[in-house]
DNA sequence: GTACTTGCAAACAGTTTGCATAGGC
DNA sequence: GCCTATGCAAACTGTTTGCAAGTAC
């Protein structure tokens, strides 16, 4: 669990202001596990809080990168998902039903060379049918 | 390596026309190490072949996924890059160059279920400096 | 008070689409 | 000759940018 008064505190810390809108983000973001995409950041945020533009969410996101507290995921080209848990795990893409779902499972990776290039990070990104639309679909068979 | 032939008898096989274009296409991709995005095909195509735009390149490599010839990387957010190469393997993008390589080194990963999800697919994409711009780096420092 | 931040709208990049025309088989 | 494929331009989507006005500290 992350809190998100840390994060808000690393904000200060660094320089940044705290302006309503980027607490907003923060809050809305930290111990999320949907990995949302920047719109629909920006469409649950203007439910609570009608003065939130799109700049600002892309701006606090890319703010959030620059100090470690989120990844972004490029799972998908459409559009990147953003995660607020930032320890080594991976990501399970589901085709039926869109979600992006975390895999804690772990897979033995090289942590700092592989084939004399310098790494710097990695991701995995597994894509199928997850568990819960597999649950769905025999239901569906049995009626 | 694959015989840029083959593929195109498997697309008359399944009832494509085998266009210039499309040959064109099929001819620059197949073998091809450089996982170009759609813009540098249609760029690359051009200079041999005025007569190629770019919804037919778009439209050629939706049907080379469909017969499971080439594969789409999600490594960048911006754009997505292809890959002739349908073995499983792995890739590294460069940060510093930005040019994605392909990583032959095994890893072992679960193949048909992860965490009660159904595979279909997954991809390593790792971050960091190529061994090429190491080396220029490195000689940079010497200078 | 001042520099940073915001909201807006316009710009931008990559990709997709609609449709009249061309051409593979 | 038929039916699919092409080229073009316009539409669309996600993201970025420029700038005047607002606000955290």
């Amino acid at each position: 669990m992350k809190n998100p008064d840390s994060v808000l505190a690393k904000l200060r810390t660094k320089g940044y202001k705290l302006t309503p809108q980027r607490v907003a983000v923060v809050k809305y973001l930290m111990n999320n596990k949907e990995h949302p995409t920047a719109d629909l950041i920006y469409r649950k945020l203007r439910k609570k809080y009608p003065m939130v533009s799109f700049s600002t969410v892309y701006n606090t996101l890319e703010i959030l990168q620059e100090i470690d507290e989120i990844k972004e995921l490029t799972i998908s080209q459409k559009s990147a998902h953003f995660d607020p848990k930032t320890e080594p795990h991976h990501h399970f893409f589901c085709e039926t039903c869109g979600k992006v779902r975390d895999v804690l499972q772990n897979v033995d990776i090289p942590s700092q060379w592989i084939e004399n290039h310098r790494l710097s990070s990695y991701q995995i990104y597994f894509y199928g049918i997850c568990s819960e639309c597999l649950k769905m679909k025999k239901k569906e068979v049995l009626k």
